[in-house]
RNA sequence: GGGCUUGUAGCUCAGCUGGCUAGAGCGCACCCCUGAUAAGGGUGAGGUCGAAGGUUCGAGUCCUUUCAGGCCCA
């Protein structure tokens, strides 16, 4: 007696008494129920329930009241599921039947299932134990890119690091030895100043900042480092959740000492190539606190300040009668405007826009230049009655004119800026390279110096005007512009609101100053070669780094023709110490030597020792006779130590010597894979020293991947609320359905993101874990060892033949699309393998074989050796993919629950077909069109058809023995030319076993109706 | 504002250097099977290739402009 499953309910819709009602959203489910509900008469009363699946397994369902559907429809509500009964079921030989079986589930159960494969690899030691058996094997050098231990990981991590494991996995796969070392980015001003907040939050800032300099930055360092461990240890459990495969064991911190040292080696390296050098450059600096502060340290509100219109006056009269081409009275001068004139006397330049219209004017007897457009306006401000324009040109003719500085004895120059806007002041720009950060990029394109007199007390020294001198920034803004007014070079002065910087923490208004800081210069020649890290970089790009996606080459030379000089100091406490000191003389002192001697010492102390040890311990293994570069009369004992620490982009860009290089890794690196944002980052910032300390690139190729986007493309930000967290799709979906995904997008662009991809990927997931599934399920009595044949030794008309042809042709193209991280091709090609040449194909061919065949038919051992071989292919093309699956499958594949598919690699397969197959697939869409169309004389299942082919050309003979199962009907014919044609066997005898329409079919001695082959398996 | 980049069926993507009636998978609709069964198979309907101009005998493919995104700068 068969058995099937019915679901019957009542519905409000239908309150009758006799509700019979299906619902489901599954098509079969649909299809077959509603035959039924046909035959019993119910077919007014059907109603389709979209997401009947969704809606049973939250218990949706369970509330509204079931009902029997066919032999009791008036029974009483039950909440449960109602067996019906076929009782028209024919007699059955279902027990004599080779049935698929097979202990791999058809549903995965990766939420729970997944952590017991990590805790199953773990205590196999699968890592270590890839390494020792892979020691002698070609090492695959692969170098992750560190990040910033802060927070739980988000959907690019995810992005990221699986795409980072489909590369190890594959070069496993093939054979390589891998060691991958997973790595994260600890200092820096994102964890100090959150850890800073929290101090300030819980009333221990004012304790920590009561403290020595030392200890408060040693108490501060002590907060990150415990902060930083914290979420270096949330992440790795998060990563390894992503069953991504790295030496968790061993990872790297850019805070560990000995990566610490590594780091200072290569800043050593660096200064034996002279590219290291220590300049002005203006910082936002707080002077509550005397301090240079960052970005995120700032807070921006309105403040009230003197802004003035200031005219410097001409040098050469004649020369502006010349640019302007005609004649002038006075001596006209340049019309400035700034909001803080207190930065007036370290003016060097003004800046005007070559493409600006300039005008000169007249104004109540004053004559000015200034931008054309805005004349009217500066005139209207200053409550100007008479204006006169005189002439007009561009602004690149004013360029080089000099100007005499109002109050300061020296001579300034017009220079050219394209920053210069029309949207207020003047169109001319008064440049101080001291005080702001496009001032000095001009003053650097000109040759000017970041002139600062301010002290950081925020008082002027004594280079300034004797008026000036030692007076307090603040209280010299109304000074300047009286000094203006009584010399007459003040045109306008006016109160403005604007937002201003300030000090997050004193919440006082913060400057711009410039500081001595340390730079890497990208246009010096190094020692090596003589050759300038920009010219040695854009090199590299062009001819030494592949890229993938191509255009990154073009994105990467284009910042690296633009980019200035590299900032490496940075004032805070977190991080690691610029190991500079200052001599008694106050110069500073720092060489390669110096540097190497503390690196030995970080390496074994770790860089707190900066701030613990006194300079003659730091320097305890530093001989300043055995250095050429140590100043003459060197004296530990009168040095200081300086408190600049490094940019965290140097430590993370020094990773290829500290982590590569330091364990013996090989180097360079055969890729960096990180999103696009890294072209100005990891990339280039590990680029630059490299070139400089090695001059050989540290990556032989860069692959970059786009950005999470929401499901309209836009941007993901806690703020829109639009972000995935990566714990929810671990938690509905699991690792594996989510590596699919990430396996089948287009990474080099931005990628969409929505929990209902997910679903999609967890569809093809399921397709392809079922025919694998599938596979397995009909090995069951198939032993490799007794029964197997090599996949050579299948004949090559035969169908296996045909199979393993296409399967080699897959795994060729599978191999050559990791090594090319094209993983959105080695997807396709494994799903389409799936879904047509075994599921739609093979499979649905040697159907009839594998269950009703023999056990031992010859046929149905090709059949199953054939599968053995797809189903061990698959489990080694999907284990980058789906590492837990395909273990899964590959554990029951060799019955031994000790085996794992990641120690296996790739075996040779080159399978080739008889070439007249393809005169049977051109066949496939007229006999698909033939049998459609046989439906309507009411031929619905196939094994009512008999075909008859035309074979003009004599090619389908060979495969005469396969074609109707091939095509699923139940015989084929040849015919010498014309269409297909489907025969009716409706009246012929139907094996009561196979149900094919044989020939043979015969009343057999058991009584029952069977085709020989049927009769010779079972024994009658 | 600048550099790089994306926009082809409801969704994810193919379409090489211009020459097809613009393809595939998923999804959808319909059908078959009920011996892969919360599975499996078949058939079919979906696109003025972001928009507008232009070059060309011919443009999804080349050029210009434009709209909407993304990354990095300013």
């Amino acid at each position: 007696m068969r058995e099937r499953r019915a679901f019957c309910f009542s519905h409000p819709r239908f309150a009758h008494d006799d509700s019979g009602i299906i619902f489901d959203d599954d098509q079969s489910t649909n299809s077959f129920m509603r035959k039924n509900a046909f035959s019993h008469g119910c077919q007014d009363r059907l109603l389709m329930v979209r997401g009947m699946k969704e809606r049973m397994k939250n218990g949706e369902l369970a509330l509204i009241s079931f009902r029997l559907f066919c032999q009791r429809p008036y029974a009483s509500p039950d909440p449960t599921l109602y067996t019906m009964t076929d009782a028209s079921s024919p007699r059955s030989y279902k027990e004599t039947v080779r049935l698929p079986k097979t202990s791999f589930a058809m549903k995965a159960n990766l939420v729970q299932s997944e952590p017991a494969s990590m805790k199953r690899w773990e205590s196999m030691g699968l890592h270590d134990q890839l390494l020792a058996a892979r020691s002698e094997a070609e090492p695959f050098v692969f170098h992750d890119g560190p990040p910033y231990a802060n927070g739980n990981i988000h959907a690019g991590h995810l992005l990221n690091k699986v795409l980072k494991d489909f590369v190890v996995r594959s070069a496993l796969m093939e054979g390589h030895r891998v060691h991958y070392v997973p790595g994260w980015d600890t200092h820096g001003l994102p964890i100090e100043h959150k850890v800073m907040t929290e101090l300030h939050e819980k009333g221990k800032g004012a304790k920590i900042d009561g403290l020595e300099p030392d200890a408060r930055r040693m108490a501060i360092r002590r907060e990150c480092a415990a902060s930083a461990k914290k979420f270096i240890e949330l992440q790795t459990t998060q990563m390894k959740r992503l069953l991504t495969m790295a030496d968790y064991a061993h990872p790297y911190f850019t805070m560990m000492p000995e990566f610490e040292s590594k780091v200072l080696d290569v800043f050593a390296l660096l200064l034996e190539q002279g590219v290291v050098y220590r300049a002005l450059k203006p910082v936002h600096w707080s002077i509550a606190n005397k301090t240079a502060l960052a970005e995120a340290e700032l807070e921006y509100e309105d403040r009230e300040d003197l802004s003035v219109y200031v005219d410097f006056e001409a040098v050469d009269k004649t020369k502006l009668e010349t640019v302007f081409g005609c004649e002038i009275d006075v001596t006209p001068s340049f019309m400035i405007w700034t909001t803080t004139p207190w930065t007036l006397p370290a003016n060097l330049a003004i800046a005007v826009h070559p493409r600006n219209r300039y005008a000169l004017v007249e104004m109540d007897g004053s004559t000015s230049i200034l931008a054309s457009e805005l004349v009217d306006r500066v005139a209207k401000k200053a409550g100007v009655e008479h204006v006169v324009r005189l002439a007009e040109v561009d602004g690149e003719q004013l360029l080089g004119l000099e100007y005499k500085h109002p109050f300061c004895d020296r001579l300034g120059r017009i220079v050219a800026a394209d920053y210069v806007t029309l949207e207020d002041g003047t169109g001319l720009v008064h440049t101080a390279p001291g005080h702001g950060a496009d001032d000095y990029r001009t003053g650097l394109k000109e040759g000017l110096p970041a002139y600062c007199p301010v002290k950081e007390d925020g008082t002027y020294d004594d280079s300034v005007p004797a008026w000036l001198i030692g007076k307090s920034i603040w209280d010299a803004n109304p000074e300047v512009a009286e000094h203006l007014r009584e010399s007459g070079h003040l045109f306008h002065d006016h109160k403005f609101t604007h937002s201003y910087p300030h000090d997050w923490r004193s919440k006082t208004p913060v400057i711009f100053r410039s500081t001595e800081q340390w730079f890497i210069s990208v246009d010096r020649p190094t020692k090596r070669d003589n050759k300038s890290l920009r010219a040695m970089a854009i090199s590299a790009v062009e001819h030494d780094v592949e890229f993938v996606p191509e255009w990154g080459r073009n994105r990467m030379r284009g910042m690296l023709e633009s980019r200035p000089d590299w900032c490496l100091s940075r004032q805070r406490a977190w991080g690691l110490p610029i190991p500079a000191f200052k001599l008694a003389d106050g110069t500073v002192f720092l060489t390669s030597a110096s540097v190497r001697a503390i690196a030995a010492r970080v390496a074994e102390k770790g860089s707190d020792c900066w701030f613990m040890e006194t300079p003659a311990e730091l320097l305890a293994g530093y001989d300043a006779k055995n250095d050429p570069d140590a100043p003459a009369g060197f004296d530990l004992s009168t040095i200081t130590k300086l408190y600049d620490i490094f940019d965290v982009w140097f430590e993370a860009g020094s990773s290829w010597n500290a982590v590569l290089r330091a364990r013996g890794l090989g180097y360079p690196s055969e890729a960096y894979l990180e999103g696009s944002d890294q072209h100005r980052g990891w990339f280039q910032l590990s680029l630059l020293p490299a070139l400089g300390a090695t001059g050989v690139a540290p990556f032989k190729r860069l692959v970059t991947h786009g950005f999470i986007v929401d499901k309209e493309g836009k941007k993901m930000s806690k703020s829109l609320g639009n972000t995935i967290e990566v714990e929810t799709v671990m938690k509905d979906h699991g690792a594996d359905v989510a590596r699919w995904w990430t396996s089948s997008i287009d990474y080099e662009n931005d990628i969409r993101m929505d929990i209902e991809f997910f679903n999609v990927a967890g569809e093809a997931y399921r397709k392809v874990r079922n025919t694998i599934r599938y596979l397995l399920s009909n090995l069951e009595d198939f032993d490799h060892a007794t029964h197997g044949i090599v996949p050579s030794a299948h004949r090559s008309d035969s169908l296996e033949a045909w199979m393993l042809a296409e399967l080699s042709r897959v795994q060729r193209e599978v191999r050559a699309s990791y090594k090319a991280f094209r993983f959105r091709d080695a997807n396709r090609a494994i799903f389409d393998f799936c879904n047509d040449t075994l599921s739609a194909g093979y499979c649905v061919a040697t159907k009839d074989r594998l269950y009703c065949d023999a056990a031992d038919s010859p046929r149905r051992r090709a059949a199953q050796s054939a599968m053995y071989t797809a189903a061990a292919t698959l489990c080694r093309m999907l284990a980058p993919l789906l590492p837990h699956t395909a273990d899964e499958a590959w554990r029951v594949l060799k019955r031994d629950d000790a085996a794992c598919i990641m120690l296996e690699q790739y075996e040779a397969l080159d399978v080739t077909a008889d070439s007249r197959w393809e005169a049977v697939w051109a066949l496939e869409d007229a006999v698909g069109k033939a049998l459609e169309a046989a439906k309507s004389n009411g031929i619905d299942n196939k094994l009512d058809a008999g075909l008859v082919l035309p074979d003009p050309t004599n090619q389908l003979q060979p495969f005469m023995g396969d074609l109707a199962d091939l095509f699923g009907v139940s015989r084929v014919a040849l015919a010498a030319d014309g269409a297909v044609q489907v025969e009716d066997l409706r009246e012929q005898p139907r094996c009561e076993r196979s149900w094919r329409r044989d020939v043979s079919v015969r009343l057999r001695s058991d009584g029952g109706m069977l085709s020989d082959r049927d009769a010779q398996a079972i024994g009658v």
